[in-house]
DNA sequence: CTTGGAATGTCAACAAGACTGACATAAACT
DNA sequence: AGTTTATGTCAGTCTTGTTGACATTCCAAG
């Protein structure tokens, strides 16, 4: 099993330390505390409306994919019809998310921003990115991409494919 | 500026286009989807308990802190007393949770898991570990490191210091 | 042209899990 | 002795999720 190829000076039991309970455990609990910082600055804006996270989440997707239908979102955001209508209900409502009529499916709605909703759309995204981009440049681009190819591994196969397909036609 | 080690081929231009919005965007993104699913098996566990994502939450902390006391957990999840408290009455009621009082501090109490609250945090736990697992043995080591790294970045401070706490000590 | 199914909207009831505010108790500190 | 700390508890509210039922509109297939 000696060839004279050595990839590596670790052996496999070395190579894979990092698959120890130990340090899976870590990885868990920094993915909590990573999750909270991450969605901190943008619930700290909607404190000063009458809005939540499920307000927020509409609004990225329907900023990030203009034109989108109901299903669409039901399928990204994974709740229920009526769990989702209820956010866009209050949205419509207020003025941030225009529902269109399907040109050609009439049955579809396609889901805008208005003016007023993408101005709380930007808000609610430069908070979030502002984060983002000072631990992106703290942590340097090698560690990004590892990042990201270790969020995308976790995920669901579904919700990768469905984030590859929006980044690739949105 | 120029002295003769170089330690990048790239202008800073090209070297930090990973900061552009879109960039961070995918980014934001995929930490969502990516949450769901860290959370998705331990959740379709706990539909067969009267539990949910909280309990999961405390079972945790307490089974990699044992005698910790209630303020530490309060600490650790960001929750109020009253929230936290109906979450641990119910684990002491069904016999998941030991609460001593403390032997200096006769006002704390320190928690422990008992058997079987140390079967279902097994059983939670292995379920998380095996996604973890899977994922970091597909991104290798490296990109375990730079996840980690950037989660540490996007963490709060005192999170980021309470979290290398818990791992000296704890 | 009718009928079945799909996309959407809405009503009602309910549950988990967060919150605030108020109050109580025991123990420790000053 | 008086104050602060740690914890527990009651009551009420809010957001966001759930299920179940029902209506409308419209596309598409028989």
């Amino acid at each position: 099993m000696q060839d004279q190829q050595q990839t590596s000076q670790l052996t496999d039991g070395e190579n894979q330390k990092f698959l120890t309970d130990d340090q899976l455990r870590k990885g868990i609990e920094a993915m909590f505390f990573a999750y909270r910082g991450f969605t901190a600055d943008p619930d700290k804006i909607l404190e000063n409306y009458a809005y939540g996270r499920a307000h927020h989440r509409a609004i990225h997707f329907i900023g990030r994919s203009p034109g989108t239908t109901v299903n669409n979102l039901l399928d990204i955001l994974a709740v229920t019809k009526q769990s989702l209508n209820r956010v866009l209900r209050t949205l419509v409502d207020d003025g941030l998310v225009e529902s269109r009529i399907g040109r050609q499916d009439k049955r579809e709605r396609n889901l805008y921003l208005t003016e007023k909703g993408r101005a709380l759309e930007q808000d609610l995204s430069e908070a979030q990115r502002k984060r983002m981009r000072a631990a992106y440049s703290a942590a340097g681009l090698e560690a990004v991409t590892g990042f990201r190819r270790v969020l995308e591994e976790i995920m669901d196969p579904q919700m990768r494919n469905l984030l590859q397909a929006m980044t690739d036609g949105g």
